[in-house]
DNA sequence: ATGACTCGCAACGCGAGA
């Protein structure tokens, strides 16, 4: 089972690039963040017809998630729990085949010490409480998604020009192994160890053609389907094209 | 360089992204 996730930024500008990329990568399951747009105007259609089903979270304008699947899903929640006020669109979650799978477009929460660094940290603290109850019913899951957060200097291309930035505060990165600790495989790392591999390049300053980047997309495994992990991989191809997503998909494979 | 691009909105520049 093949399940990737790539930030789009904007599935109506990228609708040809995911649907090309569904055609020569054959994933099972596709998480798709900054969709940017109502679940109305998202193009089910489009993606029906390359053999896929699809559950959305949608917003006008900013953020969006979406679950793509060759199998049939069954959407569990729209929302991550624990704010009944919090309306932006940031997080769905499905069962296919026997896993528990969410998309996760996580608060960038920049500029550091304002309300949407505390927002950022609330929601990341949220997310902890959903993968312990997740845990806790034993329910095999994979949460992939955009994390906004690049765990370690290793997946920052200059870790001294982004000390202010919030994708790497000392307190992003607890809360991420705070979340982490609790049991989670990071199926990249895992895979390939301490390789240099970055998900974004920021659209400015050449910084694709130079490789500067930060690797702030993942999956997160739990105990049952990290023993399922046989590959894993960041796919580069689709960065390289015109009119390309800032970010480009991670993958992995887990046995049947 | 508090920059640089790219997106949606529906402005005819702005806010947001990371």
């Amino acid at each position: 089972m093949k399940i990737a996730t790539w930030n789009v930024n904007s599935i109506k500008s990228r609708l040809d690039a995911v649907i090309g990329w569904l055609r020569s990568a054959r994933p099972d399951v596709l998480l798709l963040q900054e969709i940017k747009c109502l679940e109305e105007n998202f193009p089910s259609l489009e993606i029906s017809a390359e053999g896929y089903r699809s559950a959305i979270c949608g917003q006008r304008t900013y953020s969006g998630v979406a679950i793509l699947s060759r199998h049939p899903l069954e959407a569990t929640c729209r929302a991550l729990p624990g704010d009944d006020g919090d309306a932006q669109a940031r997080y769905i979650e499905a069962d296919v085949n026997g896993v528990r799978i969410a998309s996760i477009y996580l608060p960038n929460g920049n500029p550091i010490g304002t309300e949407k660094f505390a927002y950022k940290l609330a929601w990341m603290e949220r997310l902890r409480a959903r993968v312990r109850d997740l845990l806790a019913a034993e329910i095999p899951f994979v949460l992939g998604g955009d994390y906004n957060i690049a765990p370690a200097d290793l997946d920052v291309h200059d870790p001294h020009a982004w000390t202010q930035d919030a994708l790497v505060q000392p307190e992003s990165r607890a809360a991420f192994r705070r979340i982490m600790h609790l049991g989670l495989t990071d199926a990249f790392r895992a895979v390939h160890g301490n390789a240099r591999q970055f998900t974004w390049w920021d659209y400015r300053a050449g910084a694709w053609q130079r490789n500067e980047g930060l690797r702030i997309d993942h999956l997160l495994l739990s105990p049952q389907t990290a023993d399922r992990l046989a590959d894993a991989a960041v796919d580069m191809e689709p960065r390289k094209r015109d009119k390309a997503s800032d970010h480009t998909p991670v993958w992995c494979e887990l046995t049947e």
